[in-house]
DNA sequence: CTGAAAGCGCTTACAG
DNA sequence: CTGAAAGCGCTTACAG
């Protein structure tokens, strides 16, 4: 944070520059810069004076000025380019916001968010973004493949840090190997592990016909969560599920719930990609005369406030955003200090276990 | 937006300036200059061949070097002051971003978003906003009396947008009269009418004894929430109300509730500052095996998701808070234009009934 | 360690 | 209408 509360040397009045303070103290303005940058090249004596003259102005660097000189201007990108009307449904992008800026706020930096309406659009801000410096690094968020922006922010120097798994084992192609740090590192939550852990819980409660309501499937996250429930139903020797596509809304999670729970054979059990759907699904099921969890059990994912608001409460995969949006924070960070970043996977999924999930009705 | 994806000249290498572009172009820096701000100074055909050569270069121009010159930044700044836990669950700031986006996006401007921990923490990235020329205005919520930061932001003569209701009928002193365009205009939703109608709306259904989980005490919002409740509740004949304050969490809503329902005599109905204090409410009038809206009826405020969510469905005060983000961030491109705004109320409070009202028990 | 000077990319009076 | 020049606030080689 800056320093506290000065009165204003005489507001209104054009702030002061090291000129000015350089005047005051009686140095040149290079003394100054280097006295306020904390570089060698003052004594220590005077650096201290022109330290107390410069905080006895009220000077404050200019940030404009610095940009110019190619300094970092304190400020990250996030352009989020999913429908405006879902975000104010979506809790995990303020808590991710809320996590970052827990270690961006003290650090200064601010968080520039935009909203886009399509991919080019995206693009353009990242142009736009670079050429104007306007922002240090970005993070780039529901990656698809052979995603245009990782090739684009490569040319534009923009750093960037992607918030994805990767394709396959051998990571995508600008991914390098482990242990290689890059400007563009890969930092994902777990969700291949987040959906075994949901599949074997509900194959030991005795469910055996379960069914998926996905997110957007071009999504590498998506495709990371369908080949683990695959993958792990195969393993248990279950039938193979059910997936609905959808946008994350509402809308469609009803649709598709609906959907699923009129077909034959009916699943027994339902995961979510989000909690916004679960929550939804849990109107369907009441409309269908279905008890939830006698007749059929319902996983969400995120764990937001949400999965607590409804009735039945909403056993949930859990993943703890707001450190993940730290850990993505402070690798922010590192990259516009010019550094790399190794990619990698953040955190453990945990499986918060609450009322929407019982034994399979034919088990019990 | 930005000009559609071109190629990259040379990536990797540094983008042209307007002395590239004069040298390609055969004329003088100035006259570049003149022909990309369309300003007088350059002939007709001088001035689109300079147009050609500066997009052929794909030259964008230095935000930093502008905002040397004074010009606007393309960045509007919201400081958020609630506890950062607290944030990933009201939808209503999503919501007003992706409101104010709308019409920013657009504009090629972002916003620039920051936690604070603390009023003076927040008024200290008002100080470096304002002396780093980082943001070309800024928007204030969830104000108190006597709010320093107003006074800092006159000072400091950094453009604000105020969301809140005045103090008074005269409104608050830098406010100015009605029909007086100011640098600092307020913008409210009309707290009281919501109330009043919720309020009109529960009499009529037979209610006597109702009762309010209010949000923070000292804002402004929040006690014009007040003294309407008060005002219409003398009017209808009503006993006085109880209030409870709260930090706008579940926690504390969950506290209030349970409190009220188990005092004497227990309210048969209550109104709630947000949609997530409200929906937790549910939780307890299930736990103590009161029937929602039989024995007792749950009014929300924001309408937001989350209104949709539980089960039943809450009768919400509705404001459209997109509308109202829209509305926002027009005002603050025109103070970053330079020009005034007039302060005023925005938009009609309305009731969205859906299923957590009914007619009052004894009126059964 | 210190001071005078050039330069970052742009805008804007100011003479021609 | 055009061109050479100064300046926005800072940083950074470069001589002393």
């Amino acid at each position: 944070m800056a320093p506290a509360a000065e009165p204003q040397p005489t507001s209104g009045k054009r702030r002061p520059t090291i000129s000015d303070v350089a005047r005051a103290a009686g140095v040149a303005k290079s003394a100054v810069s280097y006295a306020l940058n904390d570089k060698p090249g003052v004594s220590q004596e005077k650096r201290s004076h022109i330290l107390a003259v410069a905080e006895q102005l009220g000077w404050q660097p200019s940030g404009a000025a610095r940009a110019l000189m190619g300094a970092r201007v304190g400020l990250m990108g996030l352009v989020l380019n999913r429908p405006a009307r879902l975000l104010g449904l979506e809790p995990f992008y303020m808590e991710l916001i809320s996590g970052m800026q827990e270690v961006l706020g003290p650090l200064d930096v601010a968080l520039a968010l935009q909203i886009a309406e399509s991919l080019p659009d995206e693009q353009a801000v990242y142009r736009s973004w670079a050429a104007k410096r306007e922002v240090d690094a970005v993070v780039v968020t529901d990656v698809k493949r052979r995603d245009p922006r990782l090739a684009l922010l490569r040319d534009l120097g923009l750093p960037a840090v992607v918030l994805s798994p990767p394709f396959d084992r051998a990571g995508p192609s600008d991914f390098g190997p482990p242990g290689h740090p890059t400007a563009m590192p890969w930092l994902w939550t777990d969700d291949a592990a987040g959906m075994r852990l949901a599949l074997r819980y509900l194959a030991a409660l005795g469910h055996r016909r379960i069914a998926r309501v996905a997110g957007t499937r071009s999504y590498a996250h998506t495709m990371a969560r369908t080949a683990a429930l695959r993958e792990e139903a195969e393993r248990l020797d279950l039938p193979e599920p059910v997936i609905c596509s959808t946008d994350y809304s509402q809308e469609q999670g009803v649709d598709a719930t609906r959907s699923l729970l009129i077909g034959e054979p009916r699943p027994t059990a339902i995961v979510y990609d989000n909690d916004v759907m679960a929550a939804s699904a849990l109107q369907v099921a009441r409309e269908l005369r279905l008890s939830v969890p006698g007749q059929l059990s319902v996983i969400s994912w995120d764990d937001s406030m949400i999965a607590r608001l409804t009735a039945p409460k909403l056993t949930s995969i859990k993943v703890d955003v707001r450190a993940y949006g730290m850990r993505v924070a402070s690798a922010l960070d590192t990259l516009a200090a010019g550094a790399l970043v190794e990619s990698g996977p953040f955190g453990l999924a945990g499986l918060e276990v609450r009322d929407s999930t019982a034994v399979a009705p034919e088990a019990g």
